[in-house]
DNA sequence: TCGAAAGATAGAACAGCGTTCGATAGAGTG
DNA sequence: CACTCTATCGAACGCTGTTCTATCTTTCGA
């Protein structure tokens, strides 16, 4: 009857903790301290279920992307195999941009990482279905997953302190930052100018949408252009 | 004619032995103890120069970003705007392959790197030069951009340790990768299977290139197709 | 030539981090 | 009951970025 001293945890609870500190505060707030102070218990019992941070960040960023594939399980069985491609990659951003912590720690095949691989071959298999070689089949994913890995790196950045600070919303705050380019030397800084407007109203998801059609049009293309 | 009891340093020997350390062993090496003992001071020293280690990473970055920049000067006046974006991109993936720490790091837009911001204008620059809208020329530069990006996280990584361990060469160890490939459960990753032989002599360079062609394909064939 | 101010260096300390060690509580089993 | 195995946790270690404060060195005007 005596109240329990000790907390029981498991690893289902620790990664539900972990995703929730990140999902909260970004990656540098996941500190071990911060995740048994969630958890209510002590430093070092985190490490009875990992063997590192590096190992905890694989296997949350894991549980991530395997709740990605449930979710997106249907994909893959449509007429058109870019389509699909195209339908999985919008998937994935969306998830990057939800969890910005997410894309930094995507690509780290450490071997850990089983479903991050199932996602990589569900995007080849779809390949697959072109008129490719196998080579080029392989350089088209890895262009695919490259370009996907490089817009993650770009939105997880953290917003600068002085838009923190500033309480600025997004929009107002990317006029801002448009002024800047606008103050720029215009001899030196010709393009900044000229797409000045442009990045004023851009919207993250239409410009990774217009670099993933330039891709897959090419890869359409060497596939010979079937389809629509 | 009392030895120097201090040292004298000077932002480009920070810079300097910054750099040196960051190639020698990576990122993490950077730390202002191993900076200061190179440097033969006190660590608090530094903070003279830099105002935190975020900036000194900034700067550093720069530095190459600048050096790069000079030794490209010659690009940006072919007959083919397209060849010279390609060029220029080819260098950037040159430099990060030498310095893989760059590439991670290249990307933060903190304002405090001039010369990244350079490169995207002289990026910029080519496109001005192609039949098309402003818009397209923004997202088109931000797609070769991330996807530059993309590739650069992805050789960031360092090598697992158990390479280190081995002490095999890079393509035996490679070779050893796609066999772990080829055990994987071929109902669940048919496309692994599909591409281990591919993947087990792939040429980062080669990966890189392709998917690099595909995208100035699209971007040429959005202006165009002017030019061979 | 002096002295004050400015520029630059550095020792020591602080808080926070990942990680390890050793002790120990609790559950299950004979 | 005692023994064992799993799980938990307090305390410490070494490392990190950063700050505080003292002090040396140079500059420059009076």
């Amino acid at each position: 009857m005596t109240g329990r001293r000790r907390v029981t945890h498991s690893l289902e609870a620790v990664l539900e903790e972990a995703i929730a500190l990140l999902d909260e505060a970004g990656e540098p707030a996941l500190t071990f301290r911060a995740l048994a102070g969630r958890l209510g218990g002590g430093v070092a019992s985190i490490y009875w279920y990992v063997a590192s941070r590096d190992e905890l960040l694989d296997r949350a960023t894991d549980e991530v992307m395997g709740r990605l594939l449930e979710g997106t399980a249907d994909l893959g069985e449509g007429p058109d195999p870019v389509a699909d491609l195209r339908a999985m990659l919008l998937a994935l951003f969306e998830e990057m941009r939800r969890r910005p912590w997410f894309g930094t720690y995507m690509l780290r095949n450490t071997g850990l990482q089983p479903n991050s691989m199932l996602m990589f071959d569900r995007l080849g298999q779809q390949t697959m279905r072109l008129d490719l070689t196998p080579k080029q089949r392989f350089h088209a994913v890895s262009s695919l997953v490259s370009y996907v890995v490089g817009v993650a790196a770009d939105m997880a950045q953290p917003p600068p302190q002085e838009f923190l600070d500033s309480g600025l919303e997004p929009a107002r705050f990317l006029e801002l930052y448009a002024d800047r380019w606008r103050a720029l030397d215009p001899e030196r800084y010709p393009f900044a100018h000229h797409v000045a407007d442009e990045f004023a109203v851009h919207d993250d998801e239409d410009v990774f949408r217009s670099g993933l059609d330039l891709l897959l049009a090419g890869i359409r293309a060497q596939a010979g252009g079937h389809g629509s």
